[in-house]
RNA sequence: GUCCCGUUCGUCUAGCCCGGUCUAGGACACAGCCCUUUCAAGGCUGCAGCACGGGUUCGAAUCCCGUACGGGACGCCA
């Protein structure tokens, strides 16, 4: 075909027969007949069993785990996640059901025309993130499981958690529960699981013997290794499109270590299948090891997910983002007053591109707007700034509420918290939040910025004092202000802003000579918000007692 | 070294599959202006990019080939 292409011959498209032309390329034949191109090849009967063998034993229904392999602590909430969709009046996207749609191929080159059209309903969507406990979850590892998530979410299908930890060696318990904790705040909620792969050890173990009894392993000293077969393995990359490897670049690789314990390759594999994963989602690291997995899921006789690969994220240097980089932990994120919404809207832009000019996107509209189709396959530096102006976005938008769950720890923090603020005072505290929060980067912007409010005692800085209070006659005129201020019938917004300037007119100074040296006999800084803002939320009581320095 | 993959403003990206509508669009950052009592926020304007070389074509960011550069994988790590 591609012979055929480059020598210039007429071809005759198989799709369209009578149809000949020497402008028909591979790529194009299948265009017309669209579902053949949107057939994946995983789906059950595509694959090409060396040797049929179900994995799951007799007993086990599908989809079941064995009570005794499934973790003990009830972390999966499948049931928050089914009411989210139930109270979003989130339906099934209609494009769902129509299978999987591939991306344009390796330039030129596709072969998806050997796929026949098959009429049969999908398979339920099920994906896995499958984090492994040997570090804490990182920014690229909260951005897999963030697009495992939204695939899910957005082909009504199920989201597994899944922890490899069978290097019992480099996997630690706290770990995993670091990684749980930093999915939890991130909003990441899995539906199943989360499901540990040393708990599955034996399950490993008889299928590597398995394979062996059939041939498609060996022993070596000790180890089990896979024998590798001749030929090429090509598959379909949902992001990459086609992707070959030659077999003879392949070595036998181990399955099972002579400690007995399993290699990812084999797990992964073993669990991707038993769990009935249908696409496989995860980093680009693992393209390279694809065509491993994909011959032992053919020795398996299983049929192969989907696969889609995600460009890596790097840092500004553009090696693989590391620990060089600084902060790359989800939870120092946490930290650094980072909201999870803003981390959450950042991470899904990295790779990912809704194809319009929208960057805000709430959880409804990422849902919405997220497909396969929009994940580029160049890896993506990882931009601090726009994080921070992401954060800055979601702390001046967020609702009141939300965003007082977020700050209550940091004005305890602060030692600026007292709980009458989401009592008596709320009325007051929520109009102190809304004028900070254009001003807001991080979340301990609000404390800091609220002490002059919350603390009676106010620091001067002394370089503001010097250039606004220094003059002995402008602290006469902030005493006579204060008078003034003190008699107003009322105390709002307009009333100060109109004492201030008649005050001033008066005098005949300008306002803002006025209002400078109000506001650092107000606040101490000369930087603040409004002024007239500072006075009515600061009261008129300390409004005349600061003014009267 | 071998294999696989990628390459549009400094960065994230749209456009590429289906070549003309692209004097390449948006965003972050940066600069200037406006608003203004300071600082932000906001508004406007600007700066800046198709890695390179061939080829195909009337026409290429878009298709093909090559080069360079970058990344990933080559573990009894995952």
């Amino acid at each position: 075909m591609e012979r055929s292409f480059r020598s210039g011959k007429e071809t005759e498209c198989p799709q369209r027969p009578g149809l000949r032309s020497r402008f028909i390329r591979p790529g194009r034949l299948h265009q017309q007949p669209r579902e053949c191109a949107r057939q994946p090849p995983g789906l059950p009967g595509r694959s090409l069993p060396l040797r049929a063998w179900e994995i799951r034993r007799p007993d086990e229904r599908a989809l079941s785990i064995p009570e005794k392999f499934q973790s003990q602590g009830a972390c999966g909430n499948g049931e928050s996640d089914r009411k989210y969709r139930r109270s979003h009046g989130l339906s099934p996207d209609p494009a769902a059901h129509r299978g999987f749609r591939y991306r344009g191929g390796a330039r030129g080159r596709c072969g998806a025309q050997k796929i026949k059209p098959v009429n049969r309903p999908s398979s339920p969507v099920r994906v896995r993130f499958a984090p492994s406990p040997t570090g804490y979850l990182h920014v690229g590892g909260a951005r897999t499981a963030l697009f495992d998530w939204l695939f899910a979410r957005k082909r009504n299908g199920t989201f597994i958690l899944r922890i490899e930890d069978t290097d019992v060696e480099r996997s630690s318990e706290d770990m995993t529960r670091g990684i749980l904790e930093a999915m939890t705040w991130l909003g990441l909620h899995w539906d199943e699981g989360p499901y540990y792969q040393s708990k599955r050890l034996d399950f490993y173990r008889e299928t590597a013997q398995r394979l062996v009894k059939e041939g498609y392993a060996y022993q070596d000293e000790g180890a089990i290794r896979f024998r590798v077969p001749e030929g090429k393995v090509t598959y379909k990359d949902a992001v990459f499109g086609e992707i070959t490897v030659e077999s003879d670049t392949i070595e036998n690789f181990v399955l099972l270590r002579s400690d007995s314990n399993p290699t990812y390759h084999l797990s992964v594999v073993v669990d991707d299948i038993d769990m009935r994963i249908s696409h496989v989602i995860r980093g680009a690291d693992h393209i390279s090891n694809t065509p491993k997995q994909i011959l032992l899921y053919r020795a398996l006789g299983a049929s192969l997910p989907v696969f889609a690969h995600l460009p890596l994220i790097l840092g500004p240097d553009k090696t693989r983002l590391s620990k060089r980089h600084g902060a790359t932990s989800v939870m120092a994120y946490q930290e650094q007053g980072i909201v999870p919404e803003a981390l959450r809207n950042f991470l899904a832009l990295l790779g990912w591109a809704p194809g319009t000019d929208q960057e805000l996107f709430n959880d409804e509209e990422l849902n919405h707007a997220f497909s396969l189709q929009g994940i580029s396959k160049a890896n993506a530096v990882f931009n601090q700034d726009k994080l921070a102006w992401f954060n800055a976005q979601y702390l001046s938008r967020l609702e009141h509420e939300k965003l007082v769950r977020y700050l209550k720890p940091e004005f305890m923090k602060a030692g600026l918290w007292r709980d009458s603020l989401e009592k008596e005072e709320s009325a007051w505290f929520k109009s102190l939040i809304d004028l900070l929060r254009p001003r807001a980067k991080v979340l301990q912007d609000f404390p800091r910025q609220s002490r002059l409010f919350l603390d009676p005692n106010i620091e001067y800085d002394p370089a503001a004092v010097e250039k606004f209070l220094k003059d002995p006659k402008i602290k006469e005129n902030l005493q006579g202000l204060a008078s003034r201020l003190e008699s107003l019938p009322e105390f709002t917004l307009q009333s100060t802003e109109a004492a201030v300037r008649g005050f001033a007119d008066e005098l005949g100074i300008k306002a803002g000579a006025l209002i400078n040296a109000s506001r650092v006999a107000l606040t101490g800084q000369s930087v603040a918000p409004g002024i007239f803002d500072v006075m009515t939320l600061m009261g008129r009581e300390k409004t005349v007692a600061r003014l009267r320095i």
